[in-house]
DNA sequence: AAAGTTTTTGACCGTTTGGTCAGAAACTAG
DNA sequence: CTAGTTTCTGACCAAACGGTCAAAAACTTT
């Protein structure tokens, strides 16, 4: 060992990643990064690498957290559909505050922003949506075990209705954050997988 | 008069329109709309203003065109409903084809990417957006009045979702391009306005 | 042909961008 | 205490950024 780093790591990606939340990827500033973290240039790039270097490893944990594991953490015992009546339920709370809830999803923005292109970094935030896809596949088909879904639903598209619903809630909110039409969405979608619940 | 103008204004426009589309707002530079123009700088600011003011003047355009205009042009006496079915037809056919298809919406593009700041353009972008959703509505209204679509819907609702199904179809596209599963988006979107029409 | 007006041109400006690096500082091991 | 290793600091860099402007060019009018 030698000279101990002075900063907390995980402190430094959830300043990072808020940072690459609110403004989106290339309006990001080094300098931006700078002053949220208090971290320099020097520092943050021999800990991370470069500007996007640094973005990726805000992505992958920010994806890696999931969008379910907090919700069932503060109520547990629910049963998956449940789960995803809730996230919908949260979704639609948290677009009318302003900045919070207007951020939208931090993987959708970069999807929409760089998925479409054809750089190291699109193949990188496409990976990761694609990530955030798969724990809706999950809740679906474990929502089918539950009999909470019917039998018959075909999960994997079942699961992009309500993957669709969950981008489109969250990203719409950033022009057009009304929550009666936002549950609209929601609750379009949970009837298409049939079920009675609603948002 | 006096010296005229060796441009077309309204091919620069398309041009301009074509950058910001493909690239967005902020990572849009000047060189970029000089070298796709072949106008320089001076020229594009004695006619449009500063950056902000040309990327205004495209996406008022481009909104203006509406997404029906087209449709009904080239397909003369098709009832409300069919136009929207035929939209969605056309955007999930796009969707595949790599540079066209996955753009997504300059438009929903704008609003992601500038939505839920408090900056004058991100009110002016909001606006565009909303006028969009207003073809939207207006479609509907009409569907309902041809009697394709059933006298009780909630027009304000149902032209939201049907708005929200063309959101989620065009900008998932550009991370999420299969054809199938965003069919799925479209007709459970039509499923909910009360039709059995599917694309 | 001269005067007046507008467009075009390209050089120019200050600022911000992502990125680098030598050296000081802070620790551990011997 | 010294040597070795890693982190931190701040100055520095070239390139790209949005934007400006004087002068040349191209037209109309008289």
């Amino acid at each position: 060992m030698a000279r101990p780093r002075e900063f907390d790591y995980d402190q430094v990606i959830l300043k990072i990643t808020e940072v690459f939340w609110a403004k989106g990827f290339k309006a990001t500033s080094l300098d931006n990064i700078t002053s949220a973290t208090g971290l320099n240039k020097g520092s943050l790039y021999a800990s991370f690498g470069n500007k996007e270097a640094i973005f990726r490893v805000a992505l992958r944990r920010y994806v890696g957290e999931g969008p379910f594991k907090k919700i069932r953490e503060e109520v547990p015992h629910l049963d998956s559909l449940d789960v995803l009546v809730r996230l919908y339920a949260k979704l639609i709370s948290e677009a009318g505050v302003s900045k919070l809830g207007r951020r939208g999803c931090l993987a959708f923005n970069s999807g929409v922003e760089v998925g479409h292109q054809n750089t190291k970094l699109s193949q990188f935030v496409v990976k990761e949506v694609d990530r955030l896809e798969s724990f809706f596949h999950e809740l679906i088909g474990e929502a089918v075990d539950e009999s909470v879904l019917p039998r018959k639903l075909d999960v994997k598209k079942a699961a992009f209705r309500a993957f669709a619903a969950a981008f489109a809630i969250r990203e719409m909110a950033k022009f057009r954050p009304d929550r009666e039409m936002l549950a609209e969405i929601a609750n379009s979608a949970l009837a298409s997988l049939g079920t009675e619940r609603r948002v």
